[in-house]
DNA sequence: CAATAAGTCTATATATTTTGTAGGTTTTAT
DNA sequence: ATAAAACCTACAAAATATATAGACTTATTG
């Protein structure tokens, strides 16, 4: 299951893809409209700003706004960058790699080998979903 | 990512397919074999056994050991059982649904649709592959 | 039939992670 | 100058995952 930092994260993606026309939004807006804590929300669309998806303006009259267009946010990069590894074990994650324990052998590891596949069939799909797909279902 | 208790369970299964003509196994074979805590593993073979997987014998010269066929034994229904909810989010669940509590119409919900496009893909895969696949890598 | 070996069960303790909060700092518009 | 808003660091609380304890039941064997 995804975080609910994760949840949120593309909740508040969504938000600030609806209104792409209208400027910077603000923080309270978004977490008001979805029923976030604001403090909470802030440091995930920190989170965001400095992953590249999103721009900000400080001061009055400012807020936050896309700065990558919906089709070039794929749900596994948010998902990565806000809850970590999408492989379901940490020997054959790409970006969080840790070898098990347990294990003698990876080489001759039956678990490693099928999760690898597993996690190569789930990133297809994952890197394939933008949010363009979550824009196009509203 | 899985749990350990996920991960245990899978080693102990695999184990015990690897070891199905030896009648019964004893759990402190498998938790030395796996590095495994002894009562921790006990509670996880315990479970797998109230889930139909598994068979035990009591009192000396018992143990565990498989009552289906590796084949039978898909990982979805592993991980939903010590792990639960494969769905990403609890909205798309078809084993653990509960509505999002911010959402105010679920039928108007993007995030909801993609998901549970992900989640049916990534069943496909999981309901797929099996504990057979797991003994064919080792 | 006593001793021992093994699984069963329930409860609790510990550690880790997730979720949320506090409070000050910096920047910008007016 | 003031107020509005994002930025930043640290901490607190809650939830979940991991691990342990100890008494109970069942089966084997000498």
């Amino acid at each position: 299951m995804l975080s609910k930092k994760t949840k949120y994260a593309f909740h508040a993606l969504t938000y600030l893809g609806k209104h792409r026309d209208q400027g910077a939004i603000l923080i309270q807006e978004i977490s008001e409209k979805y029923g976030i804590s604001h403090k909470f929300l802030e440091n995930i669309l920190l989170e965001l700003k400095k992953a590249g998806f999103l721009g900000s303006k400080k001061g009055k009259g400012g807020g936050y706004y896309l700065i990558k267009a919906p089709t070039e946010i794929p749900l596994s990069k948010v998902i990565r960058l806000l809850d970590g590894p999408i492989a379901l074990l940490p020997c054959v994650s790409l970006n969080y790699y840790e070898p098990c324990e347990e294990c003698e052998s990876q080489e001759r590891c039956g678990l490693n080998k099928v999760m690898i596949k597993v996690r190569d069939e789930t990133l297809k799909i994952l890197e394939m979903r933008t949010l363009q797909d979550i824009l196009e279902g509203e």
